[in-house]
DNA sequence: ATGCATGAGGC
DNA sequence: CCTCATGCATA
């Protein structure tokens, strides 16, 4: 009951579908924008196609506009040139992450002349199929209810607004940019203050006037054929230091990665920038976007050895990138960027919504029992999970999903050892070897190279903070009655 | 900053 | 089913 076995296939399509729906209509309307929004659309399915600089420069502020008749136009009205003029309400919902993580918006001044179309939206905005796969989603909400106020993203829960307005707040950090770039003829113009530059627009750097040196800078950064960024990643694989490809087959030490990703951490703060900005900056340079969480992950070295190598050399580029160009008009490329970013954003929201499984959160009892698991059996069969997932009352894949962050989380830690033997292969913890259990030894992701300097964490941490919960574990039936 | 999830490759 | 690289959603 509570759990969402999976997605209904069926069902599951439905909001890509309806999203076409829209965006095709949307084009049909007007001629305004064909061209754009089918850029726009592109986009908006590969987000990588907003890195490649020719797109960029491709796009005037004039042609900018003819982005906003694009979703929330769907409906037909407006878009007579006139309407034009006033603040479009293409941008249905808001999205949230972006508020928050990205770039540090901070919710601030509202521009006026901007004002959220959320309400007008919502009543457009009519999700044609009604969505009926609604059955699951209610499901989702049914028990989310409890503390996932803004988790009711789902297209259709409660039958109305089609989800739109779950994402409470209408964060006008998202479209200062807006007001300024698109409206060469058009929208009043709100007379963004100047040094509005975009108060809320984030990524500006607190003392710097100009936020975004380096985001788009204009010329200097190539574009690299997209695939190959990533594409080499996975492949390369093997040996251990392999990081290879690219251009740069530096032969990273564990040094050299730690002491980089300080660097980078200091110098992105100092710049202003926020993690998620240099993540999609990174599209822009090299048409692979990354996410807070990865950026975040680099700069606390808690990606694999081979991840942050691959990582590094685009990371080092942004950086220098960033430190060079410092050109007010980046401000602008970021801006826009920004926009066009979130439009994509919105999409996946909106798909991504039902199609992805809720998170679970498990209790800190619970939780402290999978530890406890984990520390005598890392690595549970099927049989053995079942038996866990019973015990504990949880979704056998959750249990299993569980173990195999932990077991990935574990291999993170691996510290730095010397010498290239490469794979460090100690794991954690484990102290007593558990006999029987699958065997222990993990292969293991960590770090070569040279041990760090000053205080990198090798140590692993046990985590388990509590004997009771220890002693439980310990019962060699696996089945302790962890929460009583 | 991190927990849980997804998906591509591998066996 | 696992490992890995990643990312959404959260605390």
């Amino acid at each position: 009951m509570t759990e969402r076995p999976q997605s209904p296939t069926g069902a599951d399509c439905r909001p890509y579908e309806v999203n076409r729906a829209m965006y095709s209509q949307a084009s049909g309307l007007d001629g305004l924008g064909g061209a754009s929004l089918q850029f726009a659309h592109s986009m908006l399915q590969d987000p990588s196609l907003l890195f490649n600089k020719a797109h960029f420069n491709g796009i005037s502020p004039a042609t900018h506009q003819t982005f906003f008749p694009f979703p929330g136009d769907f409906k037909t009205n407006d878009l007579q040139g006139s309407d034009f003029a006033q603040p479009k309400h293409w941008y249905p919902f808001a999205a949230p992450e972006f508020t928050g993580q990205v770039a540090g918006a901070t919710a601030a001044t509202q521009p006026a002349n901007i004002s959220p179309p959320i309400a007008e939206t919502r009543e457009q905005i009519k999700i044609p199929a009604e969505v009926k796969t609604e059955k699951d989603v209610d499901e989702y909400a049914s028990e989310e209810n409890k503390q996932t106020s803004q988790y009711n993203l789902t297209p259709g829960t409660s039958s109305i607004p089609t989800g739109v307005n779950y994402y409470t707040p209408w964060n006008p950090s998202f479209w200062p940019g807006l007001s300024h770039i698109t409206a060469p003829a058009n929208i009043s113009q709100a007379p963004p203050t100047p040094s509005a530059s975009s108060p809320s627009l984030s990524p500006s750097p607190p003392g710097n006037g100009f936020g975004s040196p380096g985001f788009f800078n204009g010329g200097s950064a190539q574009n690299i054929p997209s695939g190959q960024a990533q594409s080499a990643a996975r492949s390369s694989g093997s040996s251990s230091g392999g990081c290879s490809d690219s251009e740069e087959e530096e032969n990273l030490t564990t040094e050299d990665l730690e002491q980089f990703a300080k660097e980078l951490k200091h110098k992105r703060i100092t710049l202003g920038f926020t993690q998620a900005d240099v993540g999609l900056a990174l599209g822009n340079l090299y048409g692979k976007m990354f996410s807070q969480t990865t950026i975040c992950r680099f700069e606390a070295l808690q990606l694999s050895f081979k991840n942050m190598c691959k990582l590094k050399p685009l990371l080092q580029r942004w950086l220098n990138e960033a430190e060079n160009s410092e050109n007010p008009q980046d401000n602008v490329s970021h801006r826009l960027f920004f926009d066009i970013f979130q439009m994509y954003k919105i999409e996946r929201v909106f798909v991504d919504t039902r199609k992805r499984k809720r998170r679970t959160s498990l209790e800190g009892t619970v939780r402290s029992a999978l530890e406890s698991y984990f520390v005598k059996c890392p690595k549970p069969n099927t049989l053995e999970i079942t038996h866990i997932s019973d015990d504990l009352g949880l979704e056998r894949d959750v249990v299993r999903v569980w173990f195999c962050n932990r077991r990935q989380k574990g291999k993170r830690l691996a510290l730095p050892f010397d010498d290239e033997c490469g794979e460090a292969q100690y794991y954690e913890q484990s102290p007593p070897p558990p006999p029987h259990m699958g065997g222990t030894a993990l292969p293991g992701q960590g770090y070569p190279g040279p041990a760090h300097p000053g205080g990198a964490p090798a140590l692993y941490m046990p985590s388990l903070h509590r004997p009771e919960v220890f002693k439980n574990a310990l019962h060699p039936g696996l089945v302790g009655h962890l929460t009583s």
